[in-house]
DNA sequence: GTCTATAGTCCGATAGAC
DNA sequence: GTCTATCGGACTATAGAC
């Protein structure tokens, strides 16, 4: 599981059904029943490798989160100039969590809010990729009255909502986002929020 | 209900109820008994007066569009500049949405994806209210190779993210969004929309 | 219109055999 | 490590009294 090791094949694909079904239906929505069925396994084989239906959640998010670190720490951007590297760092952002949308979805939208450790852990997380690792680093250069808490967020809602709102994109435009899109979205994206919508029509 | 008549007090409690508890724990994970519960009803009366469970989700769709609509339609933008007509349509859209912002999420995220009347109601009413009427119109007067499907998006991805996710951004940030915040988000969102970040930053 | 009581189903978790 | 069988409880929806 970890680093890509093939150990533990039936958890793998626990693990992976879970995936499809929490993204696709809501962890709420979703039984352990339906969760072993569709992944050929028994039941009782959830709670003997997770210990709860919660357990999945917890390991989704440590696999989500591995991966995320290990990817944009293959980055180094440290000595580019501004544009460049939030140009760098949208795209590797694109990049990563394209790879792991389900996940992102899952991680973002179905957390139970009751359950203290899990939204902890993912708050800790997030703010070591969004504040430390891609976005506030690059703004230290500037002494403005600039609203970090606006501006930072403009930034990473315009990509973050892009990968949880999809579906329902998808259903009011019937645009699908294939590979073609994905080659012309970073820059899209970091041409708007570097100069601007109006540069980007006139243009 | 409709137009703020105070008919059927009891309907409304459960509503408002259901709207606090599909906002906080989500629709799946929220029991009618819990419902009924906190509103001081017996559990029968959720589906004498909505049918089932799901029937109050399609009553907060409901309310949502019609209030939507009601007030985006107040709005006369049409002899504005381009500018200003997309400065105003953010304002009166985070307005609007602030104002409905438990509703907005539970649309936006606790809709059974397999239940395909809700869905498509969805889809019908966020189509009016993104492409007709503020967004893909403003853009008519432009003639270029600009991917529409990618800057419409990000200027209600920049909005939407917000109010969904709130939360979150709260916990990592620890920015509580209050009339303040709101009073200066709508400008500087258009601003950085409208001429970009690094204008924004240079300033 | 509002209640209590309950039907019928499905839930997550576990015991115990292999 | 994997299975079958099952426990105890929670779920949504409804029947029927008032």
């Amino acid at each position: 599981m970890k680093g890509g090791e093939i150990i533990n094949s039936l958890k793998e694909k626990i693990l992976n059904t879970s995936i499809e079904l929490f993204y696709k239906k809501g962890f709420e929505a979703t039984g352990v029943r339906e969760i072993s069925k569709k992944a050929k396994v028994s039941p009782s084989m959830i709670n003997y490798h997770f210990g709860s239906k919660k357990g999945i959640l917890k390991e989704i998010m440590e696999l989500f989160f591995s991966y995320m670190e290990e990817y944009l720490n293959k980055e180094h951007v440290e000595e580019k100039k501004f544009e460049e590297r939030i140009r760098m760092a949208i795209k590797s952002l694109v990049i990563a969590l394209r790879k792991n949308e389900k996940m992102f979805k899952i991680i973002m939208t179905q957390i139970p809010d009751d359950d203290i450790d899990l939204i902890e852990y993912r708050t800790e997380k997030m703010k070591k990729i969004i504040l430390g690792k891609i976005f506030l680093d690059e703004f230290k250069g500037f002494n403005s009255n600039v609203k970090y808490e606006i501006i930072g967020p403009a930034l990473s809602g315009m990509i973050f909502s892009h990968f949880l709102l999809k579906d329902i994109a998808t259903q009011i435009s019937g645009k699908i986002f294939d590979d073609e899109f994905y080659e012309i979205y970073p820059d899209y994206i970091a041409d708007i929020y570097l100069y601007g919508a109006l540069k980007k029509l006139k243009e």
